[in-house]
DNA sequence: GATGAATGAGGGTTCATTCAT
DNA sequence: TATGAATGAACCCTCATTCAT
């Protein structure tokens, strides 16, 4: 909405440096990425990052709000439309599911961000955050009052999810990474797939979410 | 074990600079981690990390091999003492809450490892990991044949009491950490504290536990 | 020529850096040298070599690289301005002593590479080598096909005359610097300057030239 | 002699410690080496070292010593025995190309230190060198007194052997152990070896002296 | 608006040397 | 006599940041 306005009025330079820091932070986390690589992803001078958005702290709260501002607003939508406690908690996921696929950055930022005791985590972020789980309390509260769920914590729930989630992004990370842990987790994923009968990537996120709403749902199937 | 002793065999400046590293490397994951300060909290001049163990890469190896081969021995303990699937499935989970509480580096440690693609985790630990999964791959196994579990891969189980339970873990440390953030969540702890009715820190690993029987057990209460 | 010009077109620090590195080099061997001090001596931070250069290795193969490509030059140019095998290869031993006379970095830093068995010397370096090298053994073909000349190794001839040059250039520096060593060697020179009846520093150069000639050509004086 | 005497009485681990010494000393000169891998090598703790030898710099002068003494010793018994100028001076040259083959540590070790204009070089070895140094000027004396030798200084002379003598020495080891140089110097050593019509390598050491003689001798073949 | 050049402040690692045992 | 342990002093290199142009 505004904030989508705001972004695209951004130039052309500060996309690309926004893009290539947003790439970089994902992949070597905010104490591993270096300035120099992402000037030199995105195509312009050091100096350039520093004069139109300051200095690496600042670039990475820019980072984390874009996907995170987003990621609010596309919940926000979702659920939206949805009726049904059941079907609201649903979209809630789904919601949250496409944002994580769609910003493959996500994941690990969170993941470190959430390790690191929020040391860098910005305000702006933070208030991303809340909103979003203010969503989640609603829809939980009525749907125990409903009747249709359990009376669960909104972190609870909300973790139940999301972490499983982002574990599982992070882990095909690190088997498409890391040849020697690939090798002795080769193993498993041979009996991961027989127990699916089926590509275990493309299954993961369904299978958290039934098994998630198997344990929010009192109505079992 | 056997390792119990080798652990026990180290040396006090061994031991001293396992501790430190423990610590720093849980705080500041392993690119913000300094040489210099581990060795200033062992009390220990740098060189003598260089000595006794080697460089940065063989310490962090060394500080997640401790950790993790302490949580598969004590799973392997505690679930060989039940007996059915479903007391097997508590035990289980209950050693991984009891060793991410006695190692309150483990959970910062894991979700850096995992966020970063497993890009310093060395073949050792892999292996320790390997042999815990393996674990729950037999519960997982015996209780869909007895009709106990509704059938789940391993993995989205492990993950779905892990992933939370880590998350969880880190965001105490967030809101105890980040006074900025802190500020921001903490009208949604008054919720969380009324909807449980009392002091979720506490309650946390217990109502995911609940949550996580729910979705794999097939009699839910 | 083209070379020239690159090198002509080099900035001031660039130039500064060069020269220092080239001096220290010559001073200490690679090994020994310091990139701190050949920072202090060009007057530039340490990270402004790394800038411009790049590391250690590259600093020396630049400095190498400056030397024996302008002895390849200076040696081709001055060969092809004689005409008979005599005068070519005075030509080429001269071209040769003259290049050692105004680079005094290169006597001690042409030992030490050959000494360590080449570890440090870039391929750049070897082309320029090879280039030189092909010269005398177009002259020495030359020379014995037209009798002028026994017929002998390229190698030897070349190192007949290198040999003793550079020995010689780094005894200088030898009697120069080490006080005890220069004691005694005090009473030798007393000797060698009787034999000579002059000066021995002045002469050495000709009197090698003069007995490598009398080495090489069949016709004696 | 008396000095062979010492050195046995020496103690097998102090024959280890300067065996190992010079080993490494001629690998990678007097900056290159460490203490370290003497020690490693010698099969005996670093302090070992420092117990019966004293540090780097006495460690270096003892292998230095041992080594010169033995070619002192070795050219003097080797020249009492001819009887004309001609063929003291062919056991003069012949007793240094002996001493040079059987400690193949010597070339790069005189190399380095020439190089270094002596900086490491202790009294002790100058001494030696001067015993050897005082040989040749009295052949070359006699052999001027008798007509059989041009008047030529005895540096010129000691240099036109020694210089090309060590520096192929040296040469031998660049080819075999740098890779990229040795490809480029590869096309070269064919057309050495069809000028010999044999082996380069056998034949420099005659070569040379066939050379030297030449130039030294007034009845030259 | 954009950049090449330059740098201060460390970062990890090495190494000759010492010392208690 | 011999050693394992420990260290201070560097050493090479990196990086976030600044500034003149």
């Amino acid at each position: 909405m505004y904030t989508r306005a705001l972004k695209d009025k951004r130039s052309k330079t500060v996309q690309r440096i926004i893009e290539a820091a947003t790439n970089v932070f994902a992949d070597v986390g905010y104490n591993g990425a270096r300035v120099d690589e992402i000037a030199k992803k995105a195509g312009v001078n050091k100096a350039t990052i520093y004069y139109h958005i300051g200095d690496k702290e600042a670039l990475y709260a820019q980072v984390l709000h874009d996907v995170t501002e987003d990621a609010a607003e596309r919940i926000e939508t979702s659920v939206e439309k949805a009726t049904t406690p059941t079907d609201k908690l649903k979209a809630y996921f789904l919601a949250i599911a496409q944002t994580v696929d769609e910003h493959p950055s996500l994941a690990p930022l969170m993941m470190r961000e959430v390790a690191s005791g929020g040391q860098n985590l910005p305000v702006v972020i933070a208030e991303d955050l809340v909103r979003i789980y203010a969503i989640l309390t609603d829809i939980m509260k009525e749907g125990a009052a409903s009747g249709e769920f359990v009376p669960a914590g909104t972190l609870p729930v909300h973790l139940l999810y999301l972490g499983p989630l982002i574990f599982h992004k992070n882990l095909e990370a690190c088997w498409k990474t890391n040849p020697g842990v690939a090798e002795v987790f080769a193993r498993l994923d041979e009996e991961i797939y027989r127990d699916f009968g089926q590509n275990i990537e493309a299954r993961a996120a369904d299978e958290i979410l039934r098994l998630v709403l198997r344990a929010v749902e009192t109505n079992r199937k």
